[in-house]
DNA sequence: AATCATAAAATTGTATACAATCATTGTGGT
DNA sequence: ACCACAATGATTGTATACAATTTTATGATT
């Protein structure tokens, strides 16, 4: 058998954390301590800044000067931005991933929506979840452009907060046949259909969300738990 | 009078590096030592390291473990990349941009411009190839697209390392009526044309670079240095 | 009882110390 | 002269120690 690492590296353990965002397994604004995590993963501190430092610049937490690391609440605004760039990025994207596509590829698509389905079936929200946005990356990858796919992956990872912060309640958030009619069209090497299919999927995503602007923050709590029931 | 700073962040460090790269005062391939930078910022080599990482999450500098930081060198490959997406991405940013014109942008803008020329006409290339860059992350700035703009950034600073690498002899990189045509369609919040103008000056961009496959690395330096020139 | 000031505890920021790894040079052998 | 190999020096990787800041707790005052 192979010999079990000991060592842990920094890049590591912001994938795992990153993994645990994406699961939703820590919500938006939960505080990431330095000691708790260096607890958890064995290592010092050192590491876990590390971790977080790079965490910080793909925006997935949120560093606050002598304050520490918090997992990142996207703005509405940061939302919406977020979610237009997908639509402009993914879709040409998907196109371009079409062209590329080749058994072998159609194949580990088809294993990542077997999987997804398995964790729906399952009622492991968290893990769908992250497979949905694993299926996407992948695309990106198979696209054969690395740079736009660090972009959509970095956008994918950030929509996972979005989607604790502001979904719909009882919205479903994966419609199955979506990634099997994505699939569908990247195996036949559809471009076109792939393309329109991923913006029509993106809207979906984001019909499922609650974009809207908030009422107005209640300036005073008094005003709100004013009355005591009478 | 203000006090003087007497700190400096990470942050900092990487802005300072970053620009120094940008401006070509440091080539692709040069290594960054760890205690070299540290005595040259008066920190110790924790902030240096955080810096690094940062600048190596930009892929502006390449981290090889247990060897040290390098700027980068991207392939060609990555540079056909890079400028892919900024012909993606800058041309419909610039249209949004027009449409959000102000008075005020317009002279920031103008000032960049005759900056650049100054700089240009004072024979300083490096800042010329640096505020070039900033006059496009300002437009990207205007579109009002905080997470696009970004990527734009991360882009351009990038292409300077291309431009480092595979400049054609003797091409001239800043056309200056490029920038200037650029301006006035976005004065006149015309989108259409500014999206015109900056594919088009995109295009020129890449036609100042030889992206052409190097014949073959020569794979004896004895082919090179051969002859004892008699 | 509520508010403010102050003190203690906990947490983050930075520097330093030590360990591990790599590069270079020097030595000995073929 | 050339290659292999070992020792040395330099550099990076990680952990720990200390300083600075924030948070929480405590107590005095109105």
């Amino acid at each position: 058998m192979p010999a079990l690492k000991t060592t842990i590296t920094a890049l590591e353990i912001g994938k795992a954390i990153a993994k645990a965002i994406h699961e939703h397994k820590v919500l938006p604004g939960t505080k990431l301590g330095e000691d708790e995590l260096s607890e958890i993963y064995g290592v010092s501190r050192t590491l876990v800044r590390s971790a977080l430092q790079g965490l910080s610049h793909e925006q997935l937490v949120d560093i606050q000067p002598n304050r520490g690391a918090f997992v990142s609440k996207p703005s509405l605004r940061e939302a919406r931005e977020i979610f237009e760039a997908r639509a402009l990025l993914e879709p040409r994207t998907a196109r371009s991933a079409a062209l590329r596509m080749t058994k072998e590829s159609a194949r580990r698509l088809q294993t990542h929506i077997d999987d997804e389905h398995e964790a729906l079936a399952q009622n492991d929200i968290g893990k769908a979840l992250w497979l949905s946005g694993v299926f996407h990356i992948e695309i990106s990858k198979l696209a054969d452009q690395a740079t736009i796919g660090r972009f959509i992956e970095s956008l994918i990872a950030r929509s996972s907060l979005i989607i604790a912060l502001y979904r719909k309640r009882d919205s479903a958030l994966c419609e199955k046949h979506a990634h099997h009619a994505l699939l569908e069209a990247l195996s036949q090497k559809d471009g076109a259909r792939a393309e329109e299919l991923m913006q029509s999927h993106l809207v979906d995503l984001v019909s499922a969300l609650d974009l809207r602007e908030k009422v107005s923050n209640p300036t005073k709590l008094k005003d709100v738990l004013g009355g005591l029931g009478a």
